[in-house]
DNA sequence: ATATTACATGAGTATATAGTTATATAGAAA
DNA sequence: TTTCTATATAACTATATACTCATGTAATAT
C-alpha cells in the first residue's frame, strides 16, 4: 500500500470524521433550506453559542460549509449539496439494518430530516 | 427538535464514525474483491494483528462487515456494497475541493482504491 | 496431551474530541 | 466614546479512541 494511498485514506477519514457528530449533523440539517446565522443555528440545534461556533468552524475547515460575514452576523451555508446524498445513503442503510417491520422502518425513515 | 430526531442523528453519526478512521477504510478497501481472513487483512493493511482485530470488531459492530468462522480462521466480508457508493461520493467531493488542475485531480482520483 | 496457528481481548498509555465557562473581538448604535 | 449585539476563542475538564504489549482462547495438527 503506497504512501499516497495512505494519504488518501487519511483524507477521506477526516471527511467522515466531520460528519461523525450528532450536533454537526443537526447543524447541517438546519442548513438544508439555506443559509443561517450563528444565533439561528444555536436556537435550532439547542446547543450553546460557544459549542455551535466551534462545530461550525470544524465544518468549515472540512469545507462542508461556507461562511459569509454581513454586519455583525456570520451566515453559514452548505458548500456542496451532495452531502445530503451521503446522509440519504446512510439513512437508507441504517433503516435497512434495523430488524423491525416495514411499517416501523418507514416511520423511522420519516423521522430522518437529513434529506433533501 | 424532537427526542426521536436526536436519536436519529446519534445513530447516523455513529455510522459515519465507523468510517472515520484510515485503517478501517483500508480494511474495507481490502475487502472490495471479496472476503478475507484476519491474517490476510493484517498483511494488506500493514497494521498489527491486535489492532486489525479491534478495528474489525468495530466495523462488525457497526454492521459494515460480517464475520464467518471457518476452522481456526475468521473470514470477514462487506455487509452492504453501498458503502462504496458513500466512499465514491466522498472521494468525488474531496477531489473537487482540491485546488489543483484537472490532470492532477484525475491522478488523485485514480489513486483512490475505495471504489467499486 | 502438547504444540501450533489464528484470532480475540484486557490493561495501560497517549492523544483527540466535545463540552463548559469566561473572555476577547468586531461591527453597529447611541 | 461607550454600549450593545454577534461571534470567536482560550483555558480547562471529561470522555472517547487508537495503539501497543501481553495474554487468553479455540481449532487443528503432531
Amino acid at each position: 500500500m503506497s504512501q499516497l494511498d495512505d494519504q488518501a485514506f487519511i483524507h477521506i477519514a477526516k471527511y467522515f470524521q466531520a460528519l461523525a457528530e450528532p450536533m454537526r449533523l443537526k447543524i447541517l440539517n438546519g442548513l438544508r433550506d439555506g443559509e443561517k446565522n450563528v444565533t439561528e443555528l444555536v436556537e435550532i440545534s439547542g446547543g450553546t453559542q460557544a459549542n455551535v461556533s466551534k462545530h461550525l468552524n470544524i465544518l468549515k475547515s472540512s469545507r462542508l460549509i461556507k461562511r459569509e460575514s454581513r454586519g455583525t452576523k456570520a451566515y453559514y451555508s452548505i458548500s456542496d449539496q451532495r452531502i445530503y446524498e451521503l446522509c440519504n445513503l446512510v439513512c437508507g442503510q441504517i433503516a435497512s439494518q434495523m430488524s423491525i417491520d416495514a411499517a416501523a422502518n418507514e416511520a423511522f425513515i420519516s423521522t430522518l430530516q437529513v434529506t433533501q
